[in-house]
DNA sequence: AAACCTTCTGCACACGTGTGCATTAACTAT
DNA sequence: ATAGTTAATGCACACGTGTGCAGAAGGTTT
């Protein structure tokens, strides 16, 4: 059994009531009493029972973060972001990954109330809304994380995918491109919705037509997936010369599947990304895509749910508070100026 | 405030023992009664304090996990095996991050110990060892993952890397090179030394000599280091015509410099990498690889955690346990057969 | 020397759960 | 009808920590 401040207490001579003032800093002990139980407390070994202290205290010292999965370098940026605010607050994390699996996403809600965690983060965009407001309902603290998909989330931080995706759109429209492509991913729903959008926005606002036909979704963004979905779009009869991915991922098994078809990036066929994940700089070719701040989407959202601790007597349901970070676009050798073909 | 077990009892007229009891399915509590309270229960929303529980029972269901870094996908592919074995269990996770930081890594310690986390998983190859020798003085039950540098931990799973790298070795012998070097990451302390070891074994087997000049280390497994590192091995004088890279994420980066720089993989130079993360599969060209079973090594040491808690009452440190287990060659297209230059 | 203030410490209770023991009610056996 | 057995429930305490209040010790003021 661990040491208490009981057994302390004995040590020294003096009531436990007396060393939790010491250690807690309280300038009522004298400095004399207060220095020497520190020691002995030292010296034993003393770890302060988090369970206890929550019990009494009513708070945990922990934020839970829910997230896809842990496998996704995208959501491991931004974990980076979350944990380096959460610490220096001393705050810990209580991760957990949904797994896109409905059954998993009700245990983990029932977890952190368990927990009682002091606040939570949701960075998966297709976590159902009715378990948020499960957590909501249950007076917890919730910031949401690119998850646009419902407005009853008073705290929101996110990225402004419809601007990003009109930036990558701009991009290959300058390039001279106008049969442009989007390859989705279904599962992500807002997420994938809004950078549709903004491409469907900026050609739009350029005058070029939208073949239905180059809207392809897939279910999921596992690389493996946009390495498939090259057939279809290389069965179309009048074929796309430039194509958006939903993400990195995405996009990394579409150039694979392309180098292994023989069709050349750029030459033939222009690839954008989205996210810019670490493995994108390293693909052949190094893939053009829209670098998203993912520390500072999960550092900032840490801040706003520490702040919205801070003033947790106030009814949070009556404010509103939303940021949007913008990204910015990074050419790489992916995308060229369209060369006419023979 | 959250409702209790009280605010039950008081609604269904009974004392809160009952309540307690006929939660805890216990036998005692009459079927009629029994279904009342959950039926109660359920309608008032009542969530157990976890806090208030592990005072009492003295156990938390979680298990903490130490980690060297999120981002690394080698990593969180062992998570994914961990979480499952623990969800299965009714365990939740509790994962910190060192980021190969002395300090942090005290801190997490620390955190564990006040969490009273069950037991705990260390999946960080470069983890002080006195950290983890104060976690199992203070009688937390610990297993190691890939970390054979001390012996002191008595529990213990990890992969072959000796076998590993001889597999790799005896691949590229195949093939005919004999002017094979490796690329290292001192920063992972013994996994890289057993590495380097297995491909010496190897070589030493064949009846071949090692150019000292062909083993180069790197601090870190950063794509970017593999990027850096072709420099040093293109100025030698007699160049290696093959290269046995430390992991995945080095030869990504060290294939990418090749591309840069106009030297054919395979034909000029063979690469292998070592783990089989995702995206050593969509490299140009794939990447020959050694698989090791991340899900498997994962799951199994949680299995190996949650058998000892099972007979946490017997002496710990008289037992041992250490389970190896082996990975397999995964040849791609980034090794062929020497062929003569010019 | 009595009355007061200051400084320090201990008592006792609370947080939400679980559990040994006593208690009550209901039923069976003589 | 009484004693004995079984089934169901409540009482009271414990886990480790924090805190309002009372109280003790020592010093200062009248």
């Amino acid at each position: 059994m661990a040491i208490t401040i009981k057994d302390i207490a004995k040590r020294t001579g003096v009531s436990h009531s007396t060393v939790s003032r010491a250690l807690g800093g309280n300038s009522l002990i004298s400095e004399a009493t207060s220095t020497r139980i520190r020691k002995v407390a030292r010296e034993m070994g003393y770890q302060p029972s988090a369970a206890a202290r929550s019990l009494k205290t009513n708070q945990t010292k922990v934020i839970g973060v829910i997230v896809n999965s842990i496998d996704d370098p995208f959501f491991s940026e931004i974990l980076f972001g979350i944990e380096d605010a959460a610490q220096q607050a001393g705050y810990s994390l209580f991760i957990a990954a949904s797994q896109y699996d409905p059954i998993r996403e009700q245990k983990i809600v029932q977890t952190m109330m368990e927990q009682r965690t002091d606040g939570v983060i949701i960075c998966s965009s297709s976590f159902s809304a009715d378990k948020g407001r499960q957590l909501l309902a249950n007076g917890f603290p919730v910031v949401v994380v690119n998850y646009k998909a419902n407005e009853n989330f008073n705290y929101s931080i996110y990225h402004d995918d419809l601007d990003g995706s009109q930036q990558l759109t701009r991009h290959l429209l300058a390039l001279g491109h106008t049969k442009i492509a989007y390859l989705g991913n279904s599962k992500s729903g807002r997420t994938s919705l809004d950078r549709l959008n903004g491409f469907k926005k900026e050609m739009r606002k350029a005058g070029e037509k939208i073949n239905p036909a180059y809207i392809y979704e897939v279910g999921g963004s596992d690389p493996a997936l946009g390495k498939e979905s090259l057939h279809y779009f290389m069965n179309l009869s009048d074929r796309p010369t430039a194509i958006i991915c939903f993400n990195d991922m995405l996009a990394i098994g579409f150039l694979h599947a392309c180098r292994q078809s023989g069709i050349r990036v750029p030459d033939d066929l222009s690839v954008t990304g989205f996210d810019n994940i670490t493995f994108s700089a390293y693909t052949s070719p190094p893939l053009t895509t829209l670098d998203q701040p993912k520390y500072s989407i999960g550092n900032e959202s840490a801040q706003l749910l520490l702040e919205l601790l801070g003033k947790k007597i106030e009814n949070q349901n009556n404010t509103h508070k939303e940021k949007v970070l913008k990204g910015s676009l990074l050419v790489r050798n992916s995308t060229s100026t369209l060369t006419p073909k023979e």
